[in-house]
Order: structure tokens, then sequence, then C-alpha cells
DNA sequence: ATGGTTGCAAACACTTTGCACATGA
DNA sequence: TCATGTGCAAAGTGTTTGCAACCAT
């Protein structure tokens, strides 16, 4: 039993939490899986130009949709008016934005003030400024049963 | 000299960074000084409406951008698909965001990693996720004299 | 076969823009 | 007065939805 692992397609992992297999969906997985940065739905859309598969934008959107619902993956917006998507199976990390060119890096430690001074040193990242929102169920809401 | 400092209108900090105080932008000043949480768009419409100053969305959008602009505001999108503005003049602090009733509040502090535990002890709020993103230039870019 | 998926068109929310008219300094 | 600000209409993104045709299981 050599090369038991190489490769998969990810028909697996789809049908594994409901979903079927298409030639959409399964592109999308590799995309996400071999991507090392958030993607948007344009960026998916040429992607599957690219290997010959045509999608409708609203596909696409039901797409990612459905991947987050059933926690495939993770939406996320970094303040540029859409959304973005990534593998939910990732340890917690953070994101760099070039608001210059786009451009997205990873980081994965987190101590803020402390790190803000590393980017600069370690990345060479010149941070002009950072942003930190909490997402969850407030004090009030959590009393609630509905 | 009693009372020198009651009640400003908003006058001078609209002519101080160069824009004309009309009804509007002042109602908009006050609003925004006198509010503890991240304003969008259609509040500020809601607001002008209550106190009689009818006002077109792409005049509110234009007067945000340029109160932006001009440094008297801050952007920001807290994952909503829109965007609040609040008072540049705020010590650094983020924001709590309630997934289910949308309230928002303010914290001062940060370290994240204990951040997030203190903020389900003291504030009662139950973190479920939170987003911090830098903004700055990357290196390649810091190159680029364009 | 049949229920989940897709394409297409339409609609929606948020935001920007052009231009003529109005107004604050 | 006159540059700046506003209203209105139109247009531009990003995203969702309804419905009929399609295809993975």
């Amino acid at each position: 039993m050599v090369n038991v692992k190489i490769q998969h397609d990810c028909k697996d992992e789809l049908n594994g939490v409901e979903l079927r297999a298409t030639p959409a969906r399964i592109a999308l997985m590799h995309l996400l899986e071999t991507t090392d940065r958030p993607v948007d739905v344009q960026t998916m859309i040429s992607f599957l130009e690219k290997k010959g598969i045509q999608a409708d934008p609203a596909t696409v959107f039901r797409i990612v949709n459905m991947f987050t619902e059933k926690g495939l993956t993770k939406q996320i917006q970094l303040q540029e008016g859409k959304s973005r998507y990534e593998l939910a199976a990732q340890n917690d990390h953070h994101h760099l934005v070039c608001t210059k060119c786009g451009d997205i890096q990873d980081i994965s430690d987190c101590n803020i003030e402390v790190l803000e001074k590393e980017i600069s040193l370690k990345k060479k990242f010149r941070v002009t400024s950072h942003s930190l929102e909490f997402f969850g169920i407030c004090n009030d809401c959590q009393k609630k049963t509905s």
C-alpha cells in the first residue's frame, strides 16, 4: 500500500459534511488548502476560470457560505468592504495587511503591544494601525433563553 | 469667567480643519462626541432626521469621508459589511461586539490571550472569536519610492 | 430518481460620483 | 461673491434570492 494519501481529492471532506462533490467545490477546496492567505470571491472565480470551470458569482457565494456554515471555512473581513475565506482548520493566527499593495501575511503568535514592535523589526512591516475585535455573546444575551 | 466651555458648538473644530460648519456637520460632530460607540451612516441619518435635519445618504457619506480625511474621525469595520465612524481623538481601544444583539462596547487595555479570559470573567462577555489585523506598509512597498 | 446544485436574472445593501443648485464665510 | 456643500439621480461594488434546469448520489 504505497501512496495511500497523496493528492487526495476533497470528495471525502465534502461528503463528510453532507455536501456533494461538484467540480467547483472540489477546486475551491484545493485552492483554499494550497493558498496561504484568505481568498476573496473574485479570486476564486478567476481561479476556477483558469481551471476551465466556469462559475457564476452567485454560485461561488453560495459555496463559500455553505463551506462556512458547515465549518470548513472561516469568513473574515480585512477592512476592505468585502469578505475573504480561509480554512477553518488552522491554528489561531492573525494577518498583516499592506494598505498599499494589499498583500496579506499570516502571523501566529500574539501579544499586541509587543507584537507591533516585533513586526516592525522582524518583518520590516511598518504598522500604522491594527484592528482588534472580539466576537461573542454579551452578558445580557447570555441570560436570554431565546 | 464662569461656564467658559459649556455646550461648545463644533464650529471651531470644523473651521479648524477648513470645513464649513453646516447644520448636518455640526449635528454629526455632536452625535460622535456624545456617543460611546462607533456610529454607522444609517444611524446618522435617523439621528439627523430626529433633529429635523433632512440629509441624503450621499451627503452623509461625503461628510464622514471628509471627517476621516481631515483626521476628525476614524473609520472602522466590525465584520458587518458596512463602516462605522468614531472620533479619532480617543485613546487606543478595542471593541466587544455581540454577534447576537449587535451591541458594541469599548475596551481599553490589551493583551490578547490574557484579555480574552479577563473579558469572560470581568465583562461576562462570552468570547467566541476575535479579530486582530495590523495595517501598514509592507517591506516591499517601503522600498518603492512611488 | 430525486434532492441537492447551479445559472441566470433580478434585487438588495452600502457606497461613490456627476451635475446643477444652494449656502457659509 | 464664490468656493464649498448639498440633493438628486445614476451607477458601481459586493452579496443574496427565486426559479427552472441540471447533475451527483
